[in-house]
DNA sequence: CAAGATTCTGAAAAGGTTTGCAAACTCGAC
DNA sequence: GTCGAGTTTGCAAACCTTTTCAGAATCTTG
């Protein structure tokens, strides 16, 4: 029933191989039998069996994507950067959420692997030590991770946290806290570090509280937390956390930004629309997944040559949690 | 490089073949022969190339996913549903989002439908006759929406809506209003139909504002309307739609619940987020997606008696966004 | 117009698996 | 010990494509 290349060849009056060289290497077949073929394949409806193709050719030219946790908004922006960007390169992608087990990863990549030609890895939960003997079989890409000199794509928090932390010096703040997320993560750690640095450089103080979940439970948890250590302005792990503050703030009647101004990371949807909006360090997300689709086509493409990093910009998105210091 | 069944052949001293049968149906090949197999694969790591499978079988062992946007709440819960299920049978899924394209999601159902045995089409925007044409070519199933005998899984709102009219008519309120979303979704097809049978059953009146952009955006610009009809509570096309009455609400100072109750549907995870917290009916998103792959494999089995239909029911999540109506 | 160089095309092999068919074996019964 | 039925196994074909290699066609040049 399905048309195969030898239906196209025959009714172009050409050998298979003809049909197979005119559609993957037309400068290798004459002008009119090029013609001749193409108005077959037009007429019949014909597309390659990419199993078939994949049996030879040993690519499948599909590819996997792993994400922790699709219900946490942040990732279905880096999916759909992926998406697009593999559907530009006639790649299909194969997603798989972890449910954010780290066991589970692994297990997944392996299984993913044979279907593919390399995997993108969203955040990453597992070890340094699993993701090295991962990379051994497989071509693979990190997203908002690094591990080695496996190639990864990251977000640069400096440069947008010098924004916010000049944003909050200018209204008045000298004391920040930070509601850590989860210790094993990487980003976490940049956060932190980054926040460091600038605080240490505008002359603020910085706080830090106990290591939160990363999620909406997690800030409201934190919040008390918070405003025991008498800062004026919070940075919280992500929008969840950051969001998850502002729910218990409002329910124990302190002001936002009136009494503590909050930021967070990340500018999901949801982040606009709860009040008052919330100010965020807002992450490149689609660019983050187009970015790693290219990284991990260069590295299929010249295995040998592959581009380690690529660094991305976050930027500062203003809004109502964020005002001046409480006298 | 890779481990072919050969290599588990020679290892296991048999042939190809038997190394085959073991692995596929097993009782046909005698049980101590059976065991060196097994030993053998295990020992070699061997996982049967799923191409040259696929080529000779003329199954993937892929599914497709199509929905309308990732980043729309309501979509993950669904992907995660479809996600786990595929992946207790052992099939792989490939994931394409729409961008609420129309026009794109033919073509990317033509696309896939090379590469998967099926493909699980969620809450497509395309005509009836698309969607019929398509499934002339490809086993589809259907999510959220109802297409002549193309199998489908959707959800019945009237169970849901009685308790939750129930709910508001024990509160007082007389006169409620329903935002609705595009005219040509069938899920606000389907809401109205239920809302209107369950209001005249229960005495209470119904008033329709303009159709809204299923957003957040959407429900802001709904807002001022709602509060002109005199209705002392609303229910709104979607959980972002009423989120962004919300929003306006408290933008005017106009009281929820207080002044006016606001009902969503869905169940997104911003809905417990938001303040109030925004009582709505849970749609079971992914329940939904699960039995979206029970109906495709059920119709890869046996095409000539697929089940045609599953209703799941949706419930009502009492927040804080309803209370007693205004005197 | 012949010879050589070049361009274009076809035959055949290869890729890893499943499966129809036939051969080989096992076992029980006579 | 032989026959037959039933079980277990191997051979070879088939799935559809790409690619190597060599042969055919075309062109160039003397």
């Amino acid at each position: 029933m399905p048309v195969t290349i030898k239906d196209v060849a025959r009714a172009a009056g050409v050998s298979a191989s003809t049909v197979s060289r005119a559609l993957a290497s037309p400068d290798l077949v004459r002008a009119d039998t090029r013609l001749r073929v193409r108005q077959a394949v037009a007429a019949l409806g014909y597309h390659p069996n990419r199993a078939a193709r994949g049996l030879i050719t040993g690519r499948t030219g599909n590819l996997g994507l792993l994400v922790p946790d699709l219900a946490n908004p942040f990732f279905p922006g880096v999916v759909k950067g992926v998406q697009a960007r593999a559907r530009e390169f006639d790649y299909a992608v194969f997603l798989a959420d972890t449910d954010e087990d780290p066991a589970a990863e692994a297990g997944l990549v392996r299984n993913l692997s044979k279907q593919v030609d390399g995997i993108v890895l969203c955040s990453p939960r597992m070890s340094e030590d699993e993701v090295r003997a991962l990379t051994g079989d497989t071509p693979i890409v990190l997203l908002n991770r690094r591990v080695g000199r496996v190639p990864s794509v990251t977000v640069n928090s400096v440069g947008g946290l010098r924004h916010a932390v000049g944003h909050l010096s200018a209204l008045g703040h000298r004391r920040v806290a930070y509601v850590p997320g989860p210790k094993a993560s990487w980003s976490n750690r940049e956060r932190l570090r980054a926040l460091r640095q600038v605080t240490a450089a505008a002359g603020v103080d910085l706080v830090e509280t106990g290591n939160a979940v990363p999620n909406f439970a997690g800030g409201v948890a934190a919040a008390d937390q918070v405003l025991a250590t008498g800062a004026t302005a919070v940075f919280g792990y992500n929008d969840l956390v950051a969001i998850g503050m502002l729910s218990r703030f409002a329910a124990r009647g302190v002001a936002v930004p009136g009494r503590i101004s909050v930021v967070g990371f990340d500018d999901i949807v949801l982040s606009e629309m709860v009040s008052p909006a919330l100010t965020t360090l807002a992450q490149p997300k689609e660019q983050t997944g187009r970015a790693g689709v290219d990284l991990l086509l260069q590295l299929l493409e010249d295995p040998a040559h592959p581009i380690r990093r690529r660094e991305l910009e976050s930027h500062l998105m203003v809004r109502d949690s964020t005002g001046p210091a409480a006298a």
